[in-house]
DNA sequence: TCCAGTCTTTCATATTTATGCAAAATAGCT
DNA sequence: AGCTATTTTGCATAAATATGAAAGACTGGA
């Protein structure tokens, strides 16, 4: 399946990288060995339901649609409460530890939310290991996460 | 003010019908006897942090800002869950009883919404009434009411 | 009141995005 | 494989959106 691929790779793109316009996409496809015109990307994004907000800076950056980002968080959070044993940071590593078989789901949801702030995730059976970009980075996220298993 | 007031109505606009193109925000506020061009338009969007949404069923429409929309909705349930007490539904209605000093707050919480089936909200002390804007609406709603209430 | 600074709007247009249509690719059949 | 139906894509361009620059409106002094 090609559109497929295609989209998953849009995905990943969305979350690391800030994206202005379509064609961006296309550049940063190409990069990847991956052909397409704007008009695809067009059409992608309406299948996929992203869109183009206003960042509060000033320029604009295409994101996952409301929807899902609220159904994730809604799946992440709960995902916590459910499994969550510690947690512990250090430089730009976040580590959650939870009950045994929820490193990978956990580790999943977190790579769905696509958080800005974070590089890389990585899930064990009773591990996550978050690298974020930055420290402010890492703060942020750590104030994310806690945030997500206080509330309501 | 003149902005800010126009923004407001724009606000107005997007929950009560679906807008597609920024054309439609010029033409509706002209019916409102608020005149201004697409580029105003652009600028108050990008302000706003308004987005285009592709919607499922192939068009788009402008919407709130996800973080608006998460909060808000965040808020919704906290006050729905510590608050509540009962509700009950006739025709294009539905009312909710609240805890004394509630209603207010509930009310304009679900205004801040702008739930896409909503046709008014009215809240007193601890009485809120929404009004749909057909029954199948008010399934939605009650659906949606009764998801917020149960979910984590 | 008059002015300087700031903010807001429009106009004109550049930039970006969406889409009709034809071609190409893909998937299902037999 | 060979054929047909369906999906996906690119091209060309229409449609929609964003923005520089100039003009207008508003603000708080002097």
């Amino acid at each position: 399946m090609k559109k497929q691929e295609r989209q998953r790779y849009i995905k990943r793109l969305l979350s690391s990288k800030e994206i202005e316009r379509q064609e961006d996409f296309v550049s940063l496809l190409h990069a990847e060995n991956i052909e397409v015109t704007q008009a695809t990307i067009s059409r992608d994004i309406k299948d996929m339901q992203l869109v183009k907000v206003p960042s509060a800076t000033g320029g604009y950056h295409y994101s996952l649609p409301v929807q899902k980002k609220m159904n994730t968080e809604k799946k992440l959070k709960r995902t916590l409460k459910d499994a969550y044993v510690s947690y512990a940071t250090q430089d730009k590593f976040v580590l959650i530890k939870v009950l045994p078989g929820n490193g990978p789901a956990l580790a999943s949801l977190v790579e769905a939310m696509h958080y800005e702030h974070v590089f890389g995730t990585l899930g064990d059976d009773s591990t996550v290991l978050i690298i974020c970009k930055s420290l402010d980075a890492t703060l942020e996220l750590q104030q994310t996460l806690q945030r997500l298993l206080s509330d309501n």
